[in-house]
DNA sequence: AATGAATGAGACTTCATTCAT
DNA sequence: CATGAATGAAGTCTCATTCAT
């Protein structure tokens, strides 16, 4: 009897569409950490998956919604990390400020081959509309807990001449500027020195809530 | 008379070498910036600068060439960008820092087509390395001026607690982030949001040196 | 209903590698006869065989390799042919001998579409390299094989100023230059003629073995 | 005496249009036996002659009639080797065959580089027929001269047996066969080898005029 | 549900030829 | 006479997609 292929990989030569779909999904983003996004082909993704040719056009309609598909998984990925992260994280402001953080450099969400796919993503003008379609309300959204947890920490501390809703943003900004550091010098730009670089802006706008000496330790995920 | 391609451009039918170079870098920007960069080939290129198919291997050897040779004018524009800015600036710590801010901001360099452009050679791990390869000594370059600015500030004011190292890196980090903002949301994030930011990172880091009130209007190009 | 391509050739829309790949050398070989080396592309390799544009990329890796194999088939074919008509031919030392020029002047074999082929890989020196890989040794068999029977037919009749060595070194030539005259001069020049030319040069070496009167009936495939 | 200027300038254009296309004739022999036929391009033919791009345009229309007049030239040059050489050699039909043998494996006439290129010619239909054209008279006159000279030995030596047309086209053939042993195996087939496969055709068909043992020092060309 | 042979549009590249200088 | 920048046709190859099995 004829083996599978799929077979070593855990599913059987019939599996469900949601299996099939979740396993070409990882193996895109797979091929276009390795590869990037101008040689990933759907011989590539498919390949990496142990999968036929056709299959692509089959379990998606074409290879650009396969991809516009692993945005929506990585994005759903990003916000169900950080969101969880906060519902376990304790209730004081500094401490949901930390766990944002550290959803964000957590190895689930921060690694080079997710990074990689991301500014793959941001790279080319077709996904950069479909991000938007897909992650302005989590941004919206991400954006608004930030600034109201400076301003809890503002009124909390007296820091009147902040402005949080400028912290918030420059926050996300300082992120996605250390998630691209990591990505350009990977050899010598570690998550850890991209955390501590976000306490270090932590500390310099509270600086009676976030000491200097703490910062390193605050986050769990390194 | 027959009219020649090319003189529609403004070059004549025969260019120097130098014309023709330039000019084709410059077809390659508006495409990659108006198609990405997986979908610009060397028509979309040739036919937006007015020229004949094969020219592109004439004047480069191959796309791939001249995709690095359009990230070597980048780098080297933008360069010179912050470099000319510096020199003309004055002497003073704040100062210096504000002219770099001004830079790196300034419509010449950071505009939807060139940000575009940088992001697309961000997302191809090809182009990462090239970028590595020009621009690592450039970076570590602009890393060490910031870095000593910030001490000459923390020296001068007395802010003990600031790590100077520390805060290039979030400033670097900073300053991408919000030029990738700028990509995702161009309709609601601009340039003067962008250098407002980044002022307020000053003002958060040095509050006595940089008061929030003369922040918004210190920066010469919005 | 939709006809495909390739029923018209016989084959059906989907048929075997191996059918596939044989269809393509074949239509190699037509094209390389009727147009020569240069003016064959893939082009007229696929219109020839009815098939479309992908597919010798699809089956062979590349246009090299397609020749390589069109190569190695002809050789394949040239050396079956005469060890099978050696196989069937009698024992006595005439007897192969005149089997051997019999299968290198069979129609299957010595034809103009398969000349012109074989010329022009011996034109080119990717494929004379080619050639001397795959054919070294049969050339090699067939010259030991040539020089034992001229050595038996020596014993045998007392010749002994004949060096058998030299004969089978003339012979295997004396061929190759009679396929050449055939192609060059297809209208003046026939298999006959060169039948008969080399009967003529076994009539002047082994006088008593090969009698001119006998010479020109005794090669069966005419 | 001072030349006339008009003279001057004549002589002095035509014979830089000579010296001109000689030059490029040359560099095509050497293009066409380095990288053979379909890998010799015009760029190749000019660098090679260290001249520039377009001039093969210039001074022969096109590429086309560049490698016929290539052909003609080393059909001219073989022509004027034999014929010169049956004039200086002696008047015994044995000496005026063996002198054939040596201007058909002369240096000049008989080198890897020229063997590469006529076989090239060969191996292409277009200048298959342009060579019928240019040489079919000159293959007959040799033809016929062979043939006289095969007589005359017959009628003289009594080898009743022998045919002499079919003996001429038997050389013929066997010259060009071993040409083609020469350029397939360059490493173990010499010139050598095949003057001494000649004069072993020849001791077999006129034992007494051409015996076995002074075969090997009667050409002088070696 | 899955395979993989086949298709054909379109990409990059080469190169003979033209022509302004 | 000669140069070499420019053109554009044509070649090889890739690859998303289709579809018989």
């Amino acid at each position: 009897m004829k083996m599978s292929k799929a077979n070593a990989a855990g599913a059987g030569r019939i599996a469900s569409k949601g299996i099939r779909r979740r396993q070409l999904i990882e193996a895109t983003i797979d091929s276009v950490a390795d590869r990037s996004f101008s040689k990933t082909t759907l011989a590539t993704v498919t390949k990496g998956a142990n999968l036929s040719h056709g299959i692509v056009n089959y379990h998606f309609k074409s290879k650009e919604l396969l991809f516009a598909e692993t945005l929506g998984f990585l994005a759903n990925e990003h916000r169900d990390q950080w969101q969880k992260t906060l519902d376990k994280s304790g209730t004081s402001a500094q401490e949901r400020l930390l766990a944002l953080i550290d959803a964000d450099f957590h190895p689930n969400i921060c690694n080079r081959k997710k990074i990689a796919v991301w500014f793959a993503f941001y790279g080319e003008a077709t996904y950069r509309s479909a991000y938007r379609d897909k992650c302005r309300e989590i941004d919206a959204l991400r954006l608004k807990e930030t600034e109201g947890l400076c301003q809890s920490i503002k009124e909390e501390g007296g820091y009147d001449q902040v402005d949080p809703r400028m912290f918030a943003i420059g926050l996300e900004a300082l992120i996605d500027g250390l998630w691209l550091n990591m990505l350009l010098y990977p050899k010598t730009f570690s998550r850890n020195a991209a955390i501590e670089a976000c306490l270090s802006y932590f500390a310099a706008t509270f600086p009676r809530h976030f000491p200097i000496s703490t910062a390193s330790s605050a986050c769990r995920s390194k």
